[in-house]
DNA sequence: CAGCCCCGAGAAACCGGTTTCTGGTGGTGC
DNA sequence: GCACCACCAGAAACCGGTTTCTCGGGGCTG
């Protein structure tokens, strides 16, 4: 079933078919009529491959994330595919399971069969993402800034996030503060690192991960600094330091305060509720496609992408158990604070 | 950079260097060298889109979910771009957003620029899903049975998982049953309905979907029928009746037992955690790529395959308790019943 | 009525590879 | 020393489209 058979059943040549086809109007109505009842009648669709070569466009581009079982990614990928679903375009998705080498070799392999590429969170060194990317492809990284002729960026301003949540476990009156962190190689951790250490010079940091399980690892060790809040890199991880909190019969949030970062839909149906700050994983999806769309025709316009995110409050952070009377001195909202607040504590 | 380049630096014509890069003996050692050399200083790689069209193969698939955003397909997603890619093959994933016509676009559209399909629980009609697909199409349908000599499949056998659940609550003494009914269009839905209506005649239905807003919408209903069991047609509708069920102030498993099907990372970590049907989706995700990758490679020999679920008993699931003392006695498993055990129920 | 121009459709080149076909060279066997 | 064969590399065809180039015919103008 090729543009020849079409061709030849209808009477004319390819080029017409070709013509007919994509819409130009130079064509007799009589002949494009012919074609097209006989493409139909045929069932012929043109090969993507074939259009590709003859264009120098595919019409694809990649994706490729550390990793898809982590809620956060599929909701980014699911907006970033309708959105260039939406323009025609099609995306091959990558998982890199979180190796940076592997990621290197997805990279690699996916830049030979896209127009365009998108790095959700990469974990490799920019120094070999630069190496090995496809000279001129057109790019967007998301949560890592990138040089931005190269390739453009759309962050979610993780430092905010963090100082959010450290102004709200201030005024919970939390003074001793862990952080599960990420992936070291993650920039997203960098960012909320960097946030956490300029305020707070002396939180305790956990190297963790982004997993639950490594979550669950971490939180005894939190729990034993005499942290009375966790913040995690994620809320994975905070599912599973809550979890692991559970089984050391330590309350949350009465004995110790929990947050975690994405807002993954199921932070709002674990025990306790996770407070955590969400980060607009559908915006992140549809900007980034917006940006390395306008990247694939030609302009390289389109500036860098700077996304906000949202503290959401629930119920797995309250007062500070050992501090209360400081914190309830420092609580900088406007709200009185009456004795009946004083008791409940 | 084509291979023109290469062919022109090196001094050797075209046909030599793609012999050279793909492995060809042919070659003599000394043409081979220089010819890799040239290659590696000049950065080349071979295009995808004209060795695609060039070998009439494109060395991608492609997969369409009915949701990303459901963690489920993710990991099925996931299992299968790893395995694919192990064997080369690049992946482009599509979502159809549960919507039937939706599907039928995003199936037409991918099928030009692929080898080969896998349909993940497809949500449309198998007389449209025939009249779509480009004929000769290799492909596989995931939980849903499909004519074996055309399309193979990969089931996971959604009316033992429901019969493990019935006899689960059966023992707990569950009489009177609801089941929130996934989308109408889902095939492993419709398994489920009948296994539950072929083992409780009386269950009551309750027509619902795949999402948490919807099994939140749906729980009210269940409890207002006098049910002592929901059974929900996911985790993410489990999840939504949690919460439902908990606003209403119904004790979860005291005076409602909640069961889901998928086993989603987050059913161990909600509250109560969610007894549920793990569905091996790893495993799906990898089966499904091996029996395709047999269908690409000519032989049509790979039987269709079926998965097995497991019941996971966690905490969503106890004694029904307008019905306890039958219960008791119906315990099937040979514990000893205590009177510690009688006192506590 | 002759000359021009424009329009529409086919021929051919091209995209960047792979693979078949062909021809030249060197080695072997008689 | 000649004939034949194997082997290696280049020429050319091909994959299935798109696009440029070319050419013939019809309508319009002078």
């Amino acid at each position: 079933m090729t543009i020849a058979d079409v061709a030849e059943k209808a009477g004319v040549s390819r080029a017409t078919v070709s013509r007919v086809l994509n819409g130009q109007d130079t064509v007799d109505p009589v002949l494009a009529g012919r074609v097209r009842q006989v493409s139909r009648r045929l069932g012929y669709h043109p090969s993507a491959i074939a259009q590709g070569l003859a264009r120098g466009a595919s019409q694809t581009v990649g994706v490729v994330v550390p990793d898809l079982a982590n809620p956060f990614f599929p909701e980014v990928v699911k907006a970033l595919t309708v959105a260039a679903g939406n323009d025609g375009f099609s995306v091959v998705v990558a998982d890199s399971d979180e190796d940076p080498e592997a990621e290197l070799r997805l990279i690699q392999d996916v830049s030979r069969r896209v127009d365009g590429l998108v790095l959700c969170s990469p974990r490799a060194r920019i120094a070999d993402l630069r190496r090995v990317v496809r000279k001129g492809l057109p790019m967007v990284c998301t949560n890592r800034l990138a040089d931005p002729p190269l390739t453009a960026s759309v962050m979610i301003d993780s430092g905010r996030g963090m100082q959010a949540v450290i102004a709200h476990l201030g005024e919970l009156g939390h003074r001793r503060i862990a952080y599960l962190a990420g992936p070291p190689s993650s920039s997203s951790n960098a960012d909320r690192l960097h946030a956490l250490e300029r305020s707070l010079p002396d939180a305790v940091v956990i190297p963790t991960g982004s997993k639950s399980q490594e979550g669950y690892a971490s939180a005894a060790a939190a729990a034993e600094a005499g942290a009375t809040a966790i913040i995690c890199f994620n809320d994975l991880v905070a599912f599973g330091a809550l979890a692991r909190l559970r089984t050391l019969g330590v309350a949350v949030p009465a004995e110790m305060s929990v947050v975690g970062f994405d807002d993954i839909p199921a932070a709002d149906f674990v025990h306790p509720a996770l407070t955590t700050v969400r980060l607009p994983k559908a915006e992140l999806g549809r900007r980034s496609w917006e940006v390395l769309r306008d990247r694939l025709g030609d302009r390289g316009t389109s500036a860098s992408v700077r996304l906000e995110p949202t503290l959401v409050v629930r119920e797995s952070t309250g007062k500070a158990i050992d501090t209360a009377e400081d914190a309830v001195g420092k609580i900088a909202s406007g709200a009185t604070i009456t004795a009946g607040e004083h008791a409940g504590s």
